[in-house]
DNA sequence: GGTATTCATCAATATTTTTTGATTGGAGGA
DNA sequence: TCCTCCAATCAAAAAATATTGATGAATACC
């Protein structure tokens, strides 16, 4: 849940779309994502927090850069996702034809 | 982003875990999940907008499935984010070592 | 020292999202 | 027809999130 919020927001998959190259300093997301410098700061902790990226201070400059493998839980539930066929014991569409063959009579006890 | 921002709740990840099984009729969802009615149909309905699932009317029910794709474009993201290396004209750190060679000395114009 | 730059954090506000309870409409059964 | 059940929708309240502007810490340069 916290992944996939943290990538629901367009200034975050800019930021982590910019930081797709490598890594970057702050001002520089700043300037290309043309945001305030504390919305971006916020927006850098939330990807932050949630593990997508990792910073690094070198002097008065600070580096963002995406954590490799951050990914791999989200990409695995995306891929979890993916319907695997029908439920036994439900309704029952019959090969070709537009009939439902209903199993059992009520949906809920 | 309207993707994720589905995907980014726990009662809506939840369901779609019970669709991953096949079709599953509203009411089937509200016994399992324990959630009240209202609530859970603002759910679907947020997943129905995002295009994740889709739904189906049959005399009092109503069933939802996960709609086939729908995930790929999430799929593909989540790929496209996996970081690919160092931009160039940056900072590069020297293979073996710790030390850092600045290219460049200011971070910003 | 004095000043400028970079960036995180805070408090206040604004905005969005979620929850709740009530209402409504359609379908079916008696 | 009347009543019940399923589920969507609405309006209002509540909760969570985001934005803004100000402040402060740290660094670098003069």
């Amino acid at each position: 849940v916290g992944l996939f919020h943290a990538l629901s927001d367009s200034t975050r998959l800019a930021a982590l779309e910019m930081l797709k190259g490598g890594e970057r300093c702050v001002c520089e997301l700043q300037d290309q994502l043309d945001v305030a410098q504390s919305r971006l700061s916020f927006h850098l902790r939330v990807l932050k927090d949630a593990g997508l990226v990792d910073d690094r201070k070198e002097g008065r400059w600070s580096y963002y850069s995406i954590v490799p493998g951050a990914l791999d839980e989200a990409h695995d539930m995306v891929i979890a996702f993916l319907p695997r066929g029908l439920d036994k014991g439900r309704t029952v569409r019959i090969a070709g034809s537009r009939e439902q063959l209903r199993i059992k009579s009520t949906c809920c006890g």
